[in-house]
DNA sequence: CCAATACATCGTAATATTGCAATGAACAAT
DNA sequence: ATTGTTCATTGCAATATTACGATGTATTGG
């Protein structure tokens, strides 16, 4: 009758080594486009190309630091690339890493459509 | 000088209503991707097409709660239908619902492709 | 009726996310 | 040199997410 080790570790965290490689790329991809401001930030560059922070937060509408929090959100996950030119930051999309994104979410739906379908 | 009214309000919870409806649409679902589980359990799920818990849970190895408590939020996000047979609850893809998510993600394609591909 | 099965839900603990004011660094302009 | 601009980072508060044991409900099998 042993209630110990009922002591809760990695609580709270996912459990992202009971995946495949690819799910977990999906998966930080997915969580790129699973904030409104993050997707609103990417149409707004795509359309542009080369734009700054503080003009992608006057247009969504969120503060300079949270702004920029997003910004690097979705750099870390590498659909953005930027160039520092002056004191102006300049943003642009990672065609590359769209591209794969693309190709993931394309498998996706091709395993999940598979026998459903 | 009023260091008044910096009472935190809304502190923690995302500015949705800063964004269109369709960039709202496809968080919620990119949302749902965001979780390798999730991911897991819907091409699982595409794989069988009408699956049980129990068995979704021995596959991808997490508890009965917690894969319960995951489709749940798959279901609630509508990319899942379940119907109660006996004691088993039977979970199957909701193709609509999957065929709108492709389709929001097309158009988050074309318009962040739109002048920097 | 009684045990076993399948599942959702509750409660709880730990971590993650979201938002912004305040701050500091780097550069530009005067 | 001083001021203004642009931006990332820090610190903090509030909410959201993740995970699972424990529990209750409903059904099946004996």
């Amino acid at each position: 009758m042993r209630t110990e080790n009922l002591i809760t570790e990695n609580m709270g965290v996912s459990k992202r080594h009971l995946h495949t490689m690819s799910v977990n790329q999906l998966a930080d991809l997915a969580k790129v486009l699973s904030h409104p401001a993050r997707i609103s930030i990417l149409n707004y560059i795509g359309d542009c190309d080369g734009c700054l922070c503080k003009d992608i937060s006057a247009t969504i509408k969120l503060s300079q630091p949270t702004t920029s929090q997003h910004l690097q959100v979705i750099k870390k996950a590498g659909l953005l690339k930027s160039k520092f030119e002056g004191k102006s930051q300049y943003y642009r999309i990672n065609v590359e890493k769209l591209g794969k994104l693309k190709s993931l979410f394309q498998e996706f739906f091709e395993t999940t459509e598979a026998k459903c379908c």
